[in-house]
DNA sequence: ACTGGCTCCTGAGGGC
DNA sequence: TGCCCTCAGGAGCCAG
């Protein structure tokens, strides 16, 4: 389900409802997610008070008074604010529960997210080392781009999509960059010019802030933290409209596998 | 050092 | 209605 926006807007949408508030109680009913729940998990959140929710990657890193929680929501996760206790449904995993009465809602039908404790001021778990850049940082420029790529062989598509090379650019929002800049998605990362790569970064960008600035794309199931779908699904322009016409030339759409991963372009405007 | 392939898991949708 | 197959927004890990 989500990539960077949506695991954005999510952030967005429960840090005034954690931030400045104090763990009262949680609960675990399912420990087997990608790795398993620390048992200990209640015992050592309770009594913290959330300092701040940020995010790297699509790592949401909820900074509490003795170290972070780190939460992943995979395929198919998604948080939930519950303003009062609800009986929990299949896949609801885990409730962490505030004083003031809240409930934040962890919900992962195929269980491909993670919750990590990491104890400490700065923890640099592994999950985390040897991530690339923010997409929306300074650092994610063309330069470095096309300094990474030189000898690469993989289709560029596949490299934008390495979390050591940029993070937080998904299966989704890659097919829209790569459509906006004119990049064929199976041209190999090695033989994009530097100018292309400038196109490319300012498209990965536009397309990210847009889709933010629209809540998400819920294709499915995509819920933000108040149970509201995002809107950007109307602003894609390749993703999932195989056999549909160009928005610029009227080509069809085509579909193709790179690296295990569905993904569309345009024949005509994409080289 | 790279590259491609496999894997975890549940659910939805299509074909028959 | 039911069964079987394929596919799905992630990404760590492994063999070659």
């Amino acid at each position: 389900m989500p990539e960077l926006p949506e695991v954005e807007t999510t952030r967005l949408g429960i840090a005034p409802h954690v931030v400045g508030r104090v763990i009262s109680n949680v609960s675990v009913r399912e420990h087997r997610l990608r790795w398993p729940v620390d048992p200990d998990l209640p015992v050592v959140l309770a009594g913290q008070r959330v300092q701040a929710v940020e995010r790297r990657a699509k790592y949401l890193l909820l900074r509490l008074d003795q170290g972070t929680l780190m939460i992943h929501l995979g395929m198919s996760g998604s948080l939930r604010m519950l303003s009062a206790p609800r009986s929990a449904a299949a896949h609801e995993h885990l409730d962490i529960g505030f004083e003031h009465g809240w409930i934040l809602r962890y919900t992962d039908p195929r269980r491909f997210g993670s919750v990590h404790w990491l104890p400490g001021p700065q923890p640099l778990h592994p999950l985390l080392a040897d991530l690339g850049p923010e997409p929306l940082g300074d650092a994610f420029t063309a330069e470095a781009l096309y300094r990474a790529s030189r000898g690469r062989r993989v289709a560029v598509k596949a490299f934008v999509m390495n979390a050591r090379v940029v993070v937080g650019v998904g299966n989704i929002y890659a097919s829209e960059a790569l459509f906006r800049a004119g990049i064929a998605p199976t041209r190999p990362a090695g033989r994009v010019s530097l100018q292309r790569y400038r196109q490319l970064v300012m498209a990965i960008r536009d397309v990210l802030i847009e889709a933010i600035a629209a809540g998400g794309t819920t294709l499915r199931d995509f819920l933000d933290s108040g149970g509201r779908p995002g809107y950007f699904s109307q602003n894609l322009r390749v993703y999932g409209r195989a056999g549909a016409p160009c928005t610029v030339c009227g080509a069809p759409i085509r579909q193709r596998r790179i690296g295990q991963r569905a993904t569309y372009y345009c024949g005509h405007c994409q080289r």
